[in-house]
DNA sequence: AGAGGTTTTAGAACCATTCTAATTTGTTAA
DNA sequence: TTAACAAATTAGAATGGTTCTAAAACCTCT
């Protein structure tokens, strides 16, 4: 795990303590998979990921943690209602993703996100933004290869 | 109903004609509902509506409806994973949204949105893009007043 | 060792959504 | 007008992710 990474575990260690709950194995073990992993899992996977070292862990000890994570802001929930709900620990703040709409893939969006000027909007709509969302959908590379070449040119969405 | 609305009933018939599914009363009611509430309803909140005209209309009816607009993409729905979906019907297009996340109300965000180069994120990404969404969290100037004048500042999200 | 707190567990409860099978409605053809 | 067929609708069951609950396990401090 390279340093950066190392580094997350202790920042969500770190808030852990100042919270005041204990660092139990079984946390531990979740922050680590949780920021092993480029997939934004969903609870579902991290659970399976902890039990291969804590065989008796239950689902409510993923659920619980993860609610801490988020109250102490170490991880982004990226909320789905037909699907499970999928976490960055990686980068817990708000950042925009890439969806393939197919395999259910989530991939960071590097390119730069013109900075939505978030003071503008507040001070607009009288608004006391605490969050954002920006996500875009589509058809992974893989996928579009997987389903033959028939694929129609990109769409432009207003 | 203003002119645009009605415009936007007509274009919904029209979708669900060329699909060649029936208009039945239920399903007019539907868009009628659909495009008068400017509150981006859930389906509980379109059912209700739809009962105070055909009372015995069930749930499976809008659920049904409603997948024959997205499906003509003629509603944009708005997915949350602890609530109800939300619908906007009347600007069908992905658009960015401000939800309160206390009252739970959504508002259109009229703000220009720097209009990302779509192209660009398709080009540079492989994806097929397909769709997108923006949404701002916050507490609105009601809920804001509401709770007191003890807000903190807006805080900048990177 | 015992007391009091936190953590964890298993399973129940919840709730929006989807599915299913049966009924109703509407339309066309005799 | 009725028969027959397709589409639409209904009530209720099923699903599945998430949350809740009560009991058990685990610490830590004395």
């Amino acid at each position: 795990m390279g340093d950066h990474l190392q580094e997350r575990v202790t920042e969500m260690r770190t808030a852990l303590a100042e919270k005041g709950v204990a660092l139990t194995p079984r946390r531990a073990k979740l922050l680590e998979v949780l920021v092993a992993s480029d997939r934004h899992p969903s609870v579902g996977e991290i659970h399976e990921e902890v039990r291969r070292y804590f065989p008796s862990t239950s689902l409510a000890t993923i659920y619980n943690t993860i609610e801490l994570l988020k109250e102490t802001g170490q991880v982004l929930e990226i909320e789905f209602s037909g699907a499970a709900n999928r976490y960055d620990g990686r980068i817990p703040q708000a950042h925009p993703h890439l969806i393939c709409v197919e395999c259910e893939k989530i991939e960071d969006l590097e390119m730069v996100e013109p900075s939505e000027p978030l003071e503008a909007i507040s001070a607009a709509t009288g608004y006391r933004l605490v969050n954002r969302r920006t996500d875009y959908y589509g058809v992974c590379p893989q996928c579009q290869a997987r389903e033959g070449g028939q694929q129609q040119a990109p769409q432009s969405l207003p």
